[in-house]
DNA sequence: TATGAATGAGCCTTCATTCAT
DNA sequence: TATGAATGAAGGCTCATTCAT
C-alpha cells in the first residue's frame, strides 16, 4: 500500500465514527482535521470532497460491520448458532460492533430524503443483510436444522426489523433493556422452527 | 389565539416537515424563511434560537402523528381492530401521516449522540407508543377479545420494533414491499391470540 | 433609496475601481470588505455571489464613463466639437474619467474567453460607443459642418479603435505621449473633414 | 538541449495558450499540470514560483507572434507588401497568430496596475513592433516606393493602434467584421502614400 | 529530474444570530 | 410584531508552495 492510500485509510477510519455519530450533515472538514491532525488541504489531496469522503465512510462502516460479524461467526456452528450470534453482535448496542450504532440505521435515515447515493449503498447492505439471514436459514433447512416449510425470506424481514426497530429504542432509551427483550424472542422464534 | 401565537404556529407548521425530511443539523433557518415568506428576524421575534424551534417541531411531529393515528382509530371498535388500524396508518409509507416520515426515527437517530433533550423527547414517544399498544392489548384481553396469557408488553415491543425497523427498509428501499409483508405478519400474529 | 439600496450602491461603488484595476479573478471578497469597511456576510446581504457584484461593477463603471462624457460634452456646441470633447476625455490617461482606465478594454479582454455574460455587456457598450460617434457624424454632415460623403460609419470604428489601442500603448507605457498623438491625428482627420 | 531544458520548454508551451486565454490570476498551477501531465513538484523543478513561469510564458507568447509574423513575411517583396502582411496576419482574429489573442493586449491590459515587470515586458513588445513598422516605411522611402514625406512614426503608432483596438473590438465581438474593415482601411492609408 | 503527499493561508459562501427601525 | 441590514464565525474548497522519497 502506497503512502497516500495509507493516508487514505487512515483519514476514513478516524472519520468513520465521526460521521457514524454526528451525521453526515453536521461533521464538518475540521473535525476530521482535529481528528486525524492533518492540514486541511491534506484532507483535499486523499478526497476530492467532503460528498466522497462521506460514501468512503458509508463503504467502511458497512464492511467493518460485516467484518465484527464475520469474526463472532468463526466460531458458530449450526445455522441456529449462527443466526444466535447475528442476534448477539447486532444487539449488542451498549458496544456495538460499529462505533457510533448501526450505520444502517444512521446513514440511512439522514440520506432517505437528501443523497440518493447513499441511500443506494444502505439499501443494498440492507438487502444483502436480510439475504443473508434467509440463506442462512435455508441451509439449516436443507441441513435439517429447521422445518421445511419455514417461510424464510419472511422471517428474515420480520428479524432484521425487529432488530433495527430494537437498536432505535434502545440508541435512544441509552440502554439495552428492549433490545436485549427483542434479542430473546427471536431466539425462541427460531429455536421454534427447530426439527428435534 | 394572539396574532404572535398565530403566526409561532405557523412557523412551527412550515418548519415541521422541512426538519423531518432534512434533520435538524441540515435544515437552516432560511429554509423556513422560505417555506414561510417570513423576514429572519421574525422568527427570531417568535423563537429564541434555532434549537428552540427544532423542539417545537419535535413536538408538533410527534403530535401530528398522534392526531392521525387517533383520527384513523374513530371508526375502529375492537381492539384488534385498533391494532390493525395502528399497522395500516404506520406501514403507509408512501403517505406517512408525518410528511418526511415517522419523526421517531428521523429526530431519534439524528438526536441519539448529539441532542439530549430531543432524544428524551423521542424516548419518551417511543415508551408511550408501546405503552398504548400494550394498553390495547390489555383492554383486549379484558374483553375476552384475546387469549389471557399473552405477553402483551414483550408484544408491544415487538411489535412496534417491526413497524419501525420496516420503515427504515422501506424508506431506504423506496417502495412498500417489506412493510407490508411485515404489517401482514404482524396481523397474523395478532389474529393468532384471538379468541374463538 | 432605501437603506439597503444605499449600501448596495455604496458597495458598487467602493468595488468598481478595484475590480477595473485588478481585474475580476484578482480581485477577492476581503478586498471589497477592506475598501468598504464592512463585514464579509454584509457583501453577501446584497449581492449573491461575486459574479452578480462584479457584473454591477462592469455596468458602473460602463456608465461612470458615459456620464462623464455627457458632463464634459455640455459645453460642446457643434459636433466638431463633440467629437474633440470624446476625444479628449478619453485619451486622457493620466486623469481617466473611470479609475483604473477604460473599463471596455479591462473587462472586455479578461472576460473574452471566460465570460460571456459580461463579454456580451462590453461587446453593448463597444457598440454604442461607435454608433454614438457615427451619429455626430452624421449630425454633423446634415448640419452642413461635415463633408457629406463622410464615411461616417466607418471613420467612427477607425476613431474607437485609435483610441483604444492608443489607450493600451498609454497604459502599458505609463505616458501619454502616444495617446496625445493619436489624439491629435484623429482631429486633423475630423478637420479634413470639415467644410468651409 | 538538457533534458531539463526540454522539459521546461515543454512546460512553457503547454502552459503558453492557457496564461494567454485566461489570465495570469485566473491560471491556476494546477490548469498547468493537467495540460502537461505533469506532477505537482515537477512544475517547481523547473520554475521557481508561478510568476517565473508567467515571465516565461509572456515572453513566449510574444516571440511566438514574431515568429508568426517572419513567416509570414518571408513572401513580401516590398515594402508595401511587408506591411500589408503584416495587417493580414494581425488583423486574422479567427485564427490568430497566438492561440489566444494578441498577448500585448491580453497581459498588458492585466498587468498595467498589477505587474510591473510583466508591463515592462510588453512596453517593450509594444515599442519595438511600431519601430518595426516605422523601420519598414523608412525603407520604403528611401527604396523610392513611399513618399518621403510620410511622417512614418506617427503612422507607426496609429496602425499598432487601429490594429490593436479592432483586435479588441473583434473579440469582444466574436467576429471580424470591423477588423476586417479597419484593415481594409489601414490598406488604403498605406497605397496613399505609394508612388506611382 | 520527477513525484505526489503535505501544508496552511486564503477564497467564496453560508449560517445563526442581533439590532435599529 | 415585523423587518431586513449587519455581523463574524465557520463551512467547504483551492491555491501556491515545500519536501521527503
Amino acid at each position: 500500500m502506497s503512502k497516500g492510500e495509507a493516508t487514505r485509510q487512515f483519514i476514513i477510519e478516524k472519520a468513520a465514527p465521526i460521521f457514524n455519530k454526528k451525521g453526515i450533515a453536521a461533521t464538518a472538514m475540521s473535525d476530521i482535521m482535529d481528528a486525524t491532525k492533518l492540514a486541511k488541504g491534506s484532507l483535499y489531496v486523499h478526497f476530492e470532497n467532503k460528498d466522497v469522503l462521506a460514501a468512503e465512510v458509508v463503504d467502511h462502516n458497512l464492511n467493518l460491520g460485516r467484518k465484527k460479524l464475520q469474526a463472532a461467526l468463526n466460531i458458530a456452528g449450526t445455522s441456529k448458532e449462527k443466526l444466535f450470534t447475528y442476534i448477539d453482535v447486532v444487539t449488542d448496542i451498549l458496544n456495538p460492533p460499529v462505533p457510533g450504532g448501526c450505520p444502517m440505521i444512521n446513514f440511512g435515515m439522514e440520506a432517505d430524503d437528501t443523497n440518493p447515493e447513499i441511500k443506494q449503498k444502505i439499501n443494498q447492505a440492507i438487502e444483502s443483510t436480510q439475504q443473508w439471514i434467509s440463506d442462512i436459514i435455508k441451509q439449516g433447512i436443507k441441513a435439517g436444522e429447521f422445518r421445511p416449510d419455514w417461510n424464510h425470506k419472511e422471517f428474515a424481514t420480520i428479524m432484521f426489523a425487529m432488530v433495527e426497530g430494537g437498536i432505535v429504542i434502545g440508541r435512544v432509551a441509552g440502554n439495552n433493556t428492549k433490545i436485549k427483550a427483542i434479542g430473546k424472542a427471536l431466539k425462541q422464534m427460531i429455536s421454534s422452527q427447530q426439527l428435534t
